[in-house]
DNA sequence: GTAAATTATGAAATCGATGACAGGTCAAGA
DNA sequence: TCTTGACCTGTCATCGATTTCATAATTTAC
């Protein structure tokens, strides 16, 4: 592992003039240029990375946090991240919080340590009051989550419009009596959706309820499970269920089968995300459809253009669009 | 940002001083040791993290690479790899190799610049001789990959075991023509899967036919892709199929029902993983139990014993057990 | 032909920690 | 009293790069 001391001596130049070399400055004659290069070549060295970063005090990774990172949106999310940094020299480590606030704190004291150069939040567990003192370290950009203060960056989709948009078409198809299950009420984005359902609701005078609504859906299993709760309930049950994600969607339907509902005559369901599942299930499933990769994928652009450009990191927030996609769940 | 040198001003001692109280080195007095704990707490200084590995040569950052980060499979990897990493104070970043072998060098070089104290392979694109260079720069270990003679440790399943426990399993339901569909045929692993299947087939003295292997088998939409080969094809096409992932089995499966096939009476369907899909695809799939999580989490064990104590990197094969847990797809 | 500007190079400080070494204090033992 | 060793603390070199500043060499301008 040769450095730049030993590559200066075997072509008889001071440091600096191989740093010049290393960093294209000018003012490096092209003889020494080529001989430099030619040794380093040669002796197959690479710059030390910590020690480059101590200098210029950069480290050249970002971390995304996610609650879990083998749920299909973030996957996907973590996927499109890794891709569009890797295109611009930086790394990408991953970190989950598991809805816990302890783990995110963790993550900001990354940022403290500069052992990360900025952060790309996927899920917001703690106040935002907690996270802002991290500011002054390094910048943070919100990513799939919504907050209405926040003085960063906010990639997010229009979870209102989205939401409304699932509604309605479940009414269109004569649903009146519509569920909603969500991941968590902790998050602000599916709170947004949340208020997209609600409003839906009221706009044709229909009924709400409390029971209708589930927290704590995320996985195929959680489906499965909330499935179970509905065909117990003694009171009136929902036809129509507007489901957080299409992993739930799934879990949803196919419990609903085999409890002897049919899908959708005696319960429509929506999924979100627009993920391949939909289209192996029977019967395949109506969903919105979400471009995860591009968020993921224009969240590292942003982060370092402010890294780069030096840019004051400001709010802004940016809504993707989304879409239904109609199948036969619905 | 305050540096152990401003800490140590405030408490009137040395750096080195300081240094000791950070490291629980003994021989510091309960006194002063008490005094810079409360310094440090007040100025809320935690030590810079390249300083610190730039003179203790490690950068307490561990790189996985993958194929994609969207897998399921490859999602629980991370999922299990980053739980155990954190436990131990380390970061994990993710490398995706797309199959392409640069990438997978790439990823090699920041283990040369000491960018990341040690990798964990999940993927292999390049051909052992390759890698092999980069032992010197710190330890390699592979997971869910095989390789004949690599000197590092390797995790993976049994898959010769699995391949011929599916194939049995669809011989014993009476299945006489059998395909295969897998990933990669670059992957050493797949192939013992294949010869697994191989090898069941012969014992029972049945036909092998070259056009019912399909490559390439990954996701969900690789399945729709090649049940359509399946039924286009002129010759005898096969009654059962032992596929590469619980994903593409999904989209073999949805594929032959579509085109009016009954699975499993005219289509007998396999997966890999046991993935949540299987539950809710119709009919539900059966498939090869494997626990991914457990396999990332020990993958970051042994490295750090590596790296920890000093162990000298040594060829050690670890097989983990698989299951097969029937359903309705066979 | 000299001043000024440009180009090229090296010495040394620096980033923020760690750790080898030296030196000092103090109590126990000879 | 003197030695010995345990305990405590500070000085300074070091990790491997970047960068400022000084200076030398060369070109351009007048």
């Amino acid at each position: 592992m040769p450095t730049i001391q030993e590559i200066a001596k075997l072509c008889k130049v001071s440091t600096s003039t191989v740093s010049r070399v290393l960093n294209n400055h000018p003012y490096v004659s092209e003889k020494i240029r080529r001989e430099v290069l030619r040794v380093i070549e040669e002796m197959n060295y690479t710059p030390h990375f910590l020690a480059r970063g101590l200098r210029t005090n950069s480290s050249k990774l970002l971390a995304v946090s996610v609650p879990k990172a083998d749920h299909p949106f973030f996957a996907g999310l973590i996927k499109g991240i890794s891709l569009q940094a890797l295109e611009f020299n930086y790394k990408v480590c991953v970190f989950q919080t598991f809805y816990c606030k302890e783990n995110e704190l963790e993550l900001m004291k990354l940022l403290q340590n500069r052992e990360v150069d900025g952060i790309i939040l996927g899920a917001l567990e703690n106040m935002w009051d907690d996270i802002a003192p991290y500011l002054k370290r390094g910048p943070i950009l919100m990513c799939n989550e919504f907050h209405e203060t926040a003085p960063v960056p906010i990639l997010c989709y229009n979870e209102f419009e989205s939401g409304y948009t699932a509604v309605r078409h479940l009414i269109e198809r004569g649903h009146r009596d519509i569920g909603f299950c969500f991941d968590t009420a902790n998050s602000e984005a599916q709170n947004m959706r949340k208020k997209g359902y609600l409003s839906a609701l009221s706009d044709h005078n229909l009924p709400y309820r409390e029971e209708w609504i589930f927290d704590g859906a995320f996985s195929i299993l959680d489906g499965l499970r909330i499935m179970n709760r509905i065909h117990h309930m003694p009171e009136k049950k929902p036809t129509a269920l507007f489901s957080g994600s299409d992993q739930v969607a799934a879990g949803l339907i196919k419990q609903a089968v085999n409890l002897g509902y049919s899908v959708p005559g005696d319960l429509a369901v929506i999924g979100y995300d627009n993920q391949p599942i939909c289209r192996v299930t029977t019967p395949t499933i109506t969903s919105i459809d979400i471009k995860v990769e591009q968020l993921g994928r224009e969240a590292v652009t942003r982060l370092l253009a402010c890294l780069t450009e030096e840019l004051p990191l400001k709010r802004e927030v940016t809504l993707f669009p989304t879409a239904l996609v109609v199948r036969e769940s619905t």
